[in-house]
RNA sequence: GGCCCCAUGGUCAAGUGGUUAAGACGGCGCCCUCUCACGGCGCAAUCAGCGGUUCGAAUCCGCUUGGGGUCACCA
């Protein structure tokens, strides 16, 4: 049989990286069999309804490359695929479960509801008052147009099980169930009830979502292959300065698909990062391009405990992804700090072979580049170096010997950090002790990326004496 | 609180009765080196506790403890 998994959102304006987590493992799970993964459009709750979320679902979908092969956007045999325009198929299942006794029509207010809660304690559910109305009752409230909702009647005895291919076989008993709502007063179906009967309708044969959703529906049909999957949790510190660790949320910082992106972090190693979130590979890899974890991609690897999100890890993830970029990658993703940074074309090359193993994320560029733009009258302490053997009197004397030789000598790499080891030797120094300092001179910061001659050709051979000199001067 | 689930270093984790208990992030140290990175090498750090079962338990069972989730006309 075919693997049908569907990723179901509810339109938000906000896809959390629980959710994109949930979506990349329904994505996993049939790409690995070559089966079909559909996107379903969750937008039963008018409530919360916000105006173009369901772009940002489309957006991020397509950036994470998550792509669906059926969809409200692309259509497919089994639509509609956004729950508001399924309504009318939800009313007469319900209906059917109250004509078999299954269900059964509850008139109690809000308000009753309300006051129920607060008088019972805690954790009891709804009382079941109108689980067993009469007939005449129900007639009498239907009559009088009495708003009402459509209750599962949860049987009160035995036990309810269901295996899961991450949790195994899950017991619990029906008395702890509550009559839940399938279809609220305002005709919507909730949830968890609307869930059912589309999983059911279009054939989903595979389930994935968060263990948070573990409880829940037994209707009667043929069930589909559950997939729990452990939360990811977020670490906060409460008022008393302890340590907590709970449901990721926002409150642990930027959990939102898009909040990551522009902090800088890569779609790819996003999606490399929260695969690993909860699922381990049989090998020790750790970076995966989408392809490689479709194929490496196995439901045994998923684990049962919930997994801390670490911005740590994720950042190397990120810079792993950057180290195997080609240049040309490279160019297009660094290419506005570039223009930013003010530097030349001409030394894109360079940039790239510089910047790669320095930067976990491209935001960085601006900092690493700051020099190139900002020069002044910096600390000359920064000269004293001792592991390089330098020092305020013998910087001075190294950049009055360098300054000739850097005004003539041809200005490529090699050929200035040549001149820089020759002039070393002849004056019969380390060669650090005339590179720190013309690299500080020309710099005005203690670290750069690249050494001297590196800097020195971002700079031009005009702008880099000119500062050398200054330098000096201030010597 | 009821119910459910989980439990290997600070974090992510491999491990499915016999291993010196992998690997990665982070931390620390050394090497490389004109700074910072990259790279290389190394160190510290884990089977929550207690009972069983067994010739032998991180692996199986029970209890305790700890953590999390859930108890909506939200998804």
């Amino acid at each position: 049989m075919k693997i049908r998994t569907r990723f179901a959102p509810s339109p938000t304006g906000f896809m959390h990286v629980g959710n994109l987590r949930t979506a990349l493992y329904e994505y996993l799970t049939a790409k690995h069999e070559n089966g079909t993964f559909v996107l379903r459009i969750e937008d039963t709750d008018r409530e919360r309804y916000v105006e173009g979320a369901t772009q940002v679902i489309y957006d991020t979908m397509k950036l994470a490359g998550l792509e669906h092969d059926e969809g409200p956007d692309i259509g497919g045999e089994f639509g509609p695929y956004v729950q508001s325009e399924r309504l009318s198929m939800y009313k007469p299942y319900a209906e059917k479960l109250v004509e078999e006794g299954k269900a059964y029509r509850c008139f109690c207010t809000k308000e009753r509801l309300e006051a129920l809660k607060e008088n019972a304690p805690e954790g009891t559910g709804y009382d079941r008052h109108c689980r067993d109305l009469s007939a005449e009752e129900i007639q009498k409230n239907l009559d009088a147009g009495m708003p009402y909702v459509i209750r599962q009647k949860m049987p009160l005895t035995g036990s309810t099980s269901y295996h899961d291919l991450v949790y195994g076989d899950i017991t619990f008993p029906n008395e702890d169930l509550d009559d839940q709502v399938l279809i609220k007063t305002d005709g919507f179906p909730t949830y968890n009830f609307a869930n059912v009967i589309d999983d059911h309708t279009m054939g989903i044969t595979h389930v994935v979502r968060g263990s948070e959703y573990l409880l829940y529906d037994a209707f009667g049909w043929e069930i589909p292959t559950y997939i729990h999957l452990p939360l990811i949790m977020g670490k906060s510190v409460d008022e008393e300065g302890n340590e907590v660790i709970s449901k990721l949320s926002k409150r642990h910082g930027s959990t939102g698909f898009m909040d990551l992106i522009n902090e800088g972090y890569l779609p790819e190693a996003i999606i490399n990062y929260i695969a690993l979130l909860g699922w381990a590979p049989k090998d020790t890899r750790e970076i995966f391009s989408l392809p490689e974890l479709i194929e490496a991609f196995d439901i045994n690897g998923i684990s049962k405990s919930p997994a801390v999100f670490d911005y740590d890890k994720l950042s190397w993830v990120n810079q792993e992804h950057i180290k195997a970029m080609s240049d040309e990658e490279f160019l297009e993703h660094a290419k506005p700090y570039y223009d930013e940074a003010g530097v030349d074309p001409s030394c894109y090359a360079l940039l790239a072979e510089l910047l790669k193993p320095r930067i976990a994320k491209f935001t960085e560029i601006t900092e690493k580049l700051s020099f190139i733009k900002q020069y002044g009258d910096f600390e000359l302490e920064l000269f004293e170096h001792k592991k390089s053997k330098s020092t305020l009197e013998s910087s001075k004397q190294m950049l009055e010997q360098a300054i000739p030789v850097l005004a003539q000598v041809q200005w490529d790499r090699d050929s200035i950090t040549e001149a820089m080891k020759e002039l070393a030797e002849k004056l019969e120094v380390k060669n650090s002790v005339v590179m720190w300092p013309v690299r500080i001179a020309a710099a005005g910061v203690a670290v750069t990326p690249g050494g001297c001659a590196e800097v020195m050709i971002l700079l031009g051979r005009e702008e880099s004496l000119r500062r050398i000199n200054y330098a000096y001067s201030r010597l």
